[in-house]
DNA sequence: CCAAGCTACTTGCTTACGCAAGTAGACTCG
DNA sequence: CGAGTCTACTTGCGTAAGCAAGTAGCTTGG
């Protein structure tokens, strides 16, 4: 194994400070939310993925998916909804292995409620610091790489 | 509070694929230093840290910082790493508060080795995705956001 | 010059998470 | 149609992380 071509002053520029946003984001986000409406990012999101699904529910193992969550969590993040009365797991009835989970009227008041909040947030922290002629490229960047990273983690897993 | 303006469809898909990149890297990330060097990506960025540190030391409040890591997690991670014989905590001379952290020959030579593995993943999973015509206009974009994030950290904390 | 406050850690505790193993229901093909 | 495989979860457990409280050493204003 020879010497390795480091990465250029832009790349690492790049990596570094997606890096930073990557450890820095989530906190900052989820801050926001637990103290205004006392829901984590991945609540938030999951209600947002029921909430946009065709009868307002889904599988455990489908939102994991969205959320990229383990099963495992998803399963125990929906204990913790189902407690405040934001969802509701119910047998499947065509499928008697599981559970899905249905957005109650409540949950959706909660996610509706939250929204303005959280998007002042997203607009704060990011949005707003990007120049509108950036916008569609960093989204098509942004989109490339976020699908090239979901392939190797679905891909590896032996 | 009227009625909210939403994102528009590009902001949608820069947020979701930031927010999808934001929990799906680290692991991707984490993972592959694991498999090949048995070390997690925090433990790297930290020696690397190191590394670039004048005298090869720094405080454990500077490294929790440059880590984006909480301080006691930090103290937590240099145990460890000194159980390994990466790094060595002597207390400092010129304050007796504190522990700073040296990082060792056999530190620098475990960086050293895992860098073109590292390096590897970063390319693989990000760098490759992006075209040359945009790095350099990603990276300002990225990086602003990035300023912008810890900003709102370090003001926040009441 | 010393008391009050500040700083640099460490330690105890809780939470968020993933992985591995277990269970129960569905599917398939010989 | 039944044995073996597959799928959808749940549960037990270990690890990574943050927060809060404690301790010891520095700094400063009266």
């Amino acid at each position: 194994m020879a010497k390795v071509e480091p990465l250029t002053q832009t790349e690492e520029v790049l990596w570094r400070s997606l890096m930073r946003l990557v450890i820095t984001l989530p906190r900052a986000l989820g801050d926001d939310l637990v103290r205004a409406r006392g829901m984590t990012a991945n609540e938030y999101t999951t209600l947002m993925h029921l909430s946009e699904a065709p009868k307002r529910e889904l599988g455990i193992t489908d939102l994991a998916a969205a959320a990229a969550l383990s099963v495992s969590r998803m399963s125990r993040l929906l204990d913790d909804l189902q407690a405040r009365q934001l969802i509701l797991k119910r047998r499947s009835e065509t499928d008697g292995r599981g559970n899905i989970a249905y957005l109650t009227r409540q949950g959706l008041a909660a996610l509706k409620s939250a929204y303005p909040e959280h998007l002042a947030s997203v607009r704060r922290l990011v949005v707003d610091h990007i120049d509108d002629a950036d916008k569609a490229r960093t989204a098509r960047v942004l989109e490339a790489v976020a699908i090239s990273v979901d392939e190797s983690a679905t891909r590896r897993p032996k």
